[in-house]
DNA sequence: AATCATAAAATTGTATACAATCATTGTGGT
DNA sequence: ACCACAATGATTGTATACAATTTTATGATT
């Protein structure tokens, strides 16, 4: 057997936080406490800023000076300009990817669409949200552009968070079919039809959201928590 | 007289790395030593280390495990695949800023050019470039596109690694003239016109670069470096 | 003289110690 | 009962100390 690992990296410390974050274990506005953190990982709270100054660079976490670090919680103008990025973003790289497409790559991608199909059979939200954000970054990883591969990377992460804060009720997180399809134009080749599919398959996501102003009105709180006793 | 600040944040530290590397004060593959850097801004290695952890994480500086921190030296891959991002998002982004020009801030980006202007003037090379970048940020700003701002800005400041790198002998580094015309176009709110401008801009940038593969034939390093003794 | 092995110095990586700040609780006054 | 305010506890921010690694210097051997 390969010889265990006795130390863990900041890097690695920020990853498994960001997997938790994205698979909705933590939710936002979460506070991420030092001593905890280093408690959980082993490590000196040293290592544990690291991390958490990686994730803020990410603007996953939120660092408020001597208060501490909390999960982030975008906000809707921030939501919308997420998703307008990856609007912008994914459809071109998706259409790069299919022209760079291999057999090899194809076999990958449709393991994947099991895993995550797998997931939601066995109601594992969180892992299937997870997957789901990995299938993207696959395609763009696909394209062989990293710059832009990081780009799209950062904006899913924060997505998970979008979805975390602002679902609909009810919404599917996934129409089963879209990943699918998408696998489908790639295998073709088909570029054009692939750019198309991913712009379609983000509409679809928003349209699972509700990114409508809250016009929350304070005066009226008693509305709202008046009945507490009836 | 306002309170004179005390104190130095590791944001700060990084920005000021930063701008000197933007300005060429520091070329590409330069080791920037722990020590040498918190003896310059007097405080401890820890504020050093998160500064240098920022930059690194904007790909600005490679840390090097165990060896340090050196000033980032893009790839030519790297380098095409920074200017292929800027021209996925920058175009589209100078549109959606015209859309939202103001009187203001026409003004504010023109004293901006005449800054420009008057560096190339004092042949302070470094200066104009940093402004040059400058200019590109405040359009990006205009947008009110955060996110994609954040990207922007990045691929800017990697740009000038990438400049030091590659800039062809003899180019000039900024066309006097595209900044001018870029504002004349925003300012009559002519969103695609600002789009086709900044889309030439940034050819004109790339071609001022010399990204060709060298074709570095190992044998013949004899026939480079025979005659030494002449 | 060149090369390899070894030792010393310098530098980075991590943990810990101390200082500064914030949150909470408790007390006294109105 | 409510508010102001001080003391306490907990948490973050920074510096320093120690460990691990790399780099440089030194010297023996071929």
């Amino acid at each position: 057997m390969p010889a265990l690992k006795t130390t863990i990296t900041a890097l690695e410390i920020g990853k498994a936080i960001a997997k938790a974050i994205h698979e909705h274990k933590v939710l936002p506005g979460t506070k991420l406490g030092e001593d905890e953190l280093s408690e959980i990982y082993g490590v000196s709270r040293t290592l544990v800023r690291s991390a958490l100054q990686g994730l803020s660079h990410e603007q996953l976490v939120d660092i408020q000076p001597n208060r501490g670090a909390f999960v982030a919680k975008p906000s809707l103008s921030e939501a919308h300009e997420i998703f307008e990025a990856r609007a912008l973003l994914e459809p071109r790289t998706a259409r790069s990817a299919a022209l760079r497409m291999t057999k090899d790559a194809a076999r990958r991608l449709q393991t994947h669409i099991d895993d995550e199909h797998e997931a939601l059979a066995q109601n594992d939200i969180g892992k299937a949200l997870w997957l789901s954000g990995v299938f993207h970054i696959e395609i763009s990883r696909l394209a062989d552009q990293a710059t832009i591969g990081r780009f799209i990377e950062s904006l899913i992460a924060r997505s998970s968070l979008i979805i975390a804060l602002y679902r609909k009720r009810d919404s599917a997180l996934c129409e089963k079919h879209a990943h699918h399809a998408l696998l489908e134009a790639l295998s073709q080749k088909d570029g054009a039809r692939a750019e198309e599919l991913m712009q379609s398959h983000l509409v679809d996501l928003v349209s699972a959201l509700d990114l409508r102003e809250k016009v929350s009105n304070p005066t009226k709180l008693k509305d709202v928590l008046g009945g507490w006793g009836a």
